[in-house]
RNA sequence: GUGGCUGUAGCUCAAUGGCAGAGCACUGGACUGUGGCUCCAGGUGUUGCGGGUUCAAGCCCCGUCAGCCACCCCA
């Protein structure tokens, strides 16, 4: 009798070649991270519920967040996100570590919602800070690394465009129109600028209490998409993107917020310029996060890229091609039970030379062996049957041009080195 | 958490309430030492799961689970 036992809702699971698009999304992370100088770390995935309490949107925390008791009667939480931890992190260690601080993670989050295209309940995340630095340039920093991001995995900006806006711009806008007091709830209308019918949208701020002239300004506003010309950090952060040559990438819109309440500077958010999917990436300037766990005011600025969007765009823009689930340099295959000691043997020679061998582990067919390492996309094959064993030599198949050629067995790992270079 | 759509072979999908099908993949053979092509022969299956209605349910009804869509929120 068997049973299935089904995954959590939300969770996935990572087959090999699953795993081998994480990896090949982690590998370029990783590069863009570093060729700015960023150092890799990671916070603990299992935290107090205490300290998201004051920081975060609300609802991520108390309607999104995986809350339950330790055995001790603690509330713990599943991480929904890494900058408090980040903040928590810094604080700790706030007069000893050298700043400017450049810091990089790409692990685990959890957050109890509706599963649907590019949202799971568990799902990773790439997170990008800089900390101690006040300034436009600094922020320009940030978009430079999502922009190689890209670049790594093949996107330019004719496919892909990095939004961004000032929340301390909108903040003066809003208060030009007398809305401070309701400054979440006007924040929370421009964030569904997009979505709401015309109408509803209207009806929206009326019910928010926002009266016919002061709509009519809201509408300006967000129409205007050289508001970023009063705004002398927006101005600066445009000339250092210039400088980092990723201007193409950047597109002032006026109505992106962002949902999280620590913002208080520049806001980003990437998405495909077709507007097919959820925002791949987004992030911004906090500059009081830290002191508000508990460290001496700290400026920073940061972003957060989730596997699943990023994912699915490479994938339907054909930007992860064929991903290798097989690590081998090459198969070596068996011909009968007498010869199989032989192929054993040349497979540890393979290896002690340095190369990734594996071994057909039983003498069937030979199109079967081959057609296992198309399967799993081993390039070589190396060959071992009775004629070969008579005269010292092994044939050496090359998968990807279907040739193959007789080599002296001393001599096969150096050319299948040789080969798998060109 | 609210509302809706969907669930059939490993994958993509068909079947008026009346005997479960096609393509790809897979296995064996034509080729007893050569992978993408061709041909032949074949498993292809608890129709997501549990109830109910009916002589009879993949199809209708209820529940449940999962995926997807719109909200909510957001990576």
């Amino acid at each position: 009798m068997k049973t299935k036992i089904a995954t959590v809702k939300g969770a996935r699971d990572f087959y090999p070649e699953q795993m081998a698009l994480r990896s090949w999304l982690y590998a370029n992370m990783r590069a863009a991270a570093q060729a700015f100088g960023y150092q890799e770390y990671d916070g603990p995935f299992l935290e107090t519920l205490d300290l998201y309490a004051a920081k975060s949107g609300e609802e991520l925390v108390k309607e999104q967040a995986f809350v339950f008791n330790d055995r001790g009667g603690d509330q713990i939480t599943l991480r929904p996100e890494l900058t408090p931890s980040l903040a928590r992190m810094v604080a700790a260690r706030q007069g000893q570590l050298p700043r400017p601080i450049r810091w990089w993670s790409f692990g685990p989050f959890w957050r109890y919602e509706r599963p649907q295209k590019g949202r799971s309940r568990e799902f990773f995340q790439w997170n990008v800070d800089l900390l101690g630095v006040d300034s436009p340039a600094a922020d320009a920093e940030l978009a430079g690394v999502m922009a190689a991001f890209f670049r790594n995995i093949g996107f330019g900006p004719a496919e892909i465009k990095i939004q961004f806006n000032n929340r301390r711009l909108m903040d003066s806008e809003i208060a030009a129109l007398g809305l401070t007091e309701q400054k979440k709830d006007v924040f929370r209308l421009i964030d569904r600028r997009d979505k709401l019918s015309a109408e509803a949208w209207d009806k929206y701020a009326a019910d928010l209490g926002v009266t016919a002239e002061q709509l009519a300004g809201l509408k300006a506003m967000l129409a205007n998409r050289e508001l970023w010309r009063q705004s002398e950090e927006c101005q600066a952060f445009l000339t250092a993107a210039a400088a980092l040559g990723i201007a193409d990438f950047l597109e002032y819109d006026p109505t992106v917020i962002r949902g999280l309440d620590y913002y208080t500077g520049t806001v980003f958010e990437a998405r495909d310029r077709e507007g097919e999917f959820r925002a791949i990436l987004g992030g911004g300037r906090y500059d009081n996060l830290v002191g508000d766990v508990g460290g001496d005011r700290l400026p920073g600025v940061g972003f957060a890229m989730g596997d699943v969007v990023i994912g699915l765009v490479a994938q339907k823009y054909g930007k992860v091609g064929a991903l290798r689930t097989s690590p081998s340099d090459v198969l070596v295959t068996v011909f009968n039970a007498e010869t199989l000691p032989q192929s054993l043997q040349l497979a540890a020679e393979l290896r002690a030379a340095g190369l990734r061998a594996e071994w057909y582990p039983e003498p069937v067919k030979l199109d079967r062996q081959l057609k296992y390492a198309d399967a799993t996309g081993v390039r070589f094959a190396a060959i071992l049957g009775p004629d070969e064993l008579a005269q010292g030599l092994v044939m050496l198949k090359d998968l990807a041009n279907r040739t193959q050629t007789p080599v002296v067995r001393q001599q096969l790992a150096g050319l299948i080195q040789e080969k798998g270079r060109q």
